[in-house]
DNA sequence: CAGGATCCTAAACGATACTG
DNA sequence: CAGTATCGTTTAGGATCCTG
């Protein structure tokens, strides 16, 4: 590893603690925001739906992906990775042969779950009051016996 | 009931109604449902953004830009058409010179931005929780006075 | 002022193949 | 089984210029 340059003028050490302990909130509206990362991963398009599928319980890695219709599992592992990487989900290897893994959320992701759950909820069950609005175009899109 | 043309397959008309009152409600868990649609809209990067910023009062496009940092025209208003579509946001022009247009809520949109917002919430006063998580690395690209 | 049109870059994403 | 690595494609997104 290399030595650290004396002429640097970033405080590279107390930096998470500063953010941490400051009692700093983020501030989504401002750019250059940390919480925006956060945003995005909950927010990403499979972030969702993986913090949704674990709320309820621990899910391996295949039964993850058979639950969430249509990710790859390139994108599963990473989304899983993110959210890994904010605290919001643990994750749990065996060391056995084939390879058993087990994701679930930690008390900090179940609070995130529980907001997107209620978002997410809230649009399943108003997709009727939405789907009205909608160009006729993009809605032929969709054949009756999909949407459901 | 109009009789459907012999020609055509597709039953176009009663399409929007045959979701819409069909009780049905979406499923995000399904790769081909309309809902994974609106909740992209919603969490986009911008979308969520935007209907934070109109939940509490209505604003005009310039408004909006200088509000929400970092957005670029053109995605500002791609965002703006998505929710519209959706029948989040009313978009009210006057004609005028130069050109004067208001954004606002719906009621509907006012229903999701007030999910948006719970989880908006969250993640900025959770942030100081969440950060030390962060793998250092990603953490020095940030300042600690842009933070907040 | 509010955007549409155009062009371009970067990032997200998916499919496949491969490995411990 | 649970991924990683690689590749190619698609989409998101930004910069700029232009117009009613």
């Amino acid at each position: 590893m290399e030595k650290p340059d004396p002429s640097e003028t970033a405080p590279r050490r107390p930096l998470s603690e500063i953010i941490a302990n400051g009692g700093m909130q983020g501030n989504l509206m401002a750019a250059a925001c940390p919480s925006r990362e956060v945003l995005n991963h909950v927010t990403s398009r499979w972030g969702v739906l993986v913090l949704m599928a674990l709320e309820t319980r621990t899910l391996r890695f295949s039964q993850l992906k058979r639950q969430i219709g249509g990710v790859s599992e390139r994108m599963l592992a990473q989304t899983l990775k993110h959210l890994e990487g904010d605290g919001f989900v643990r994750r749990q290897a065996f060391e056995v042969v084939p390879p058993h893994v087990e994701y679930s959320l930690t008390p900090l992701g179940l609070e995130v779950a529980e907001r997107v759950r209620s978002l997410a909820d809230w649009i399943e069950v108003s997709l009727p009051r939405i789907l009205p609005h909608w160009d006729p175009e993009a809605l032929v899109a969709y054949a009756p016996e999909t949407v459901a």
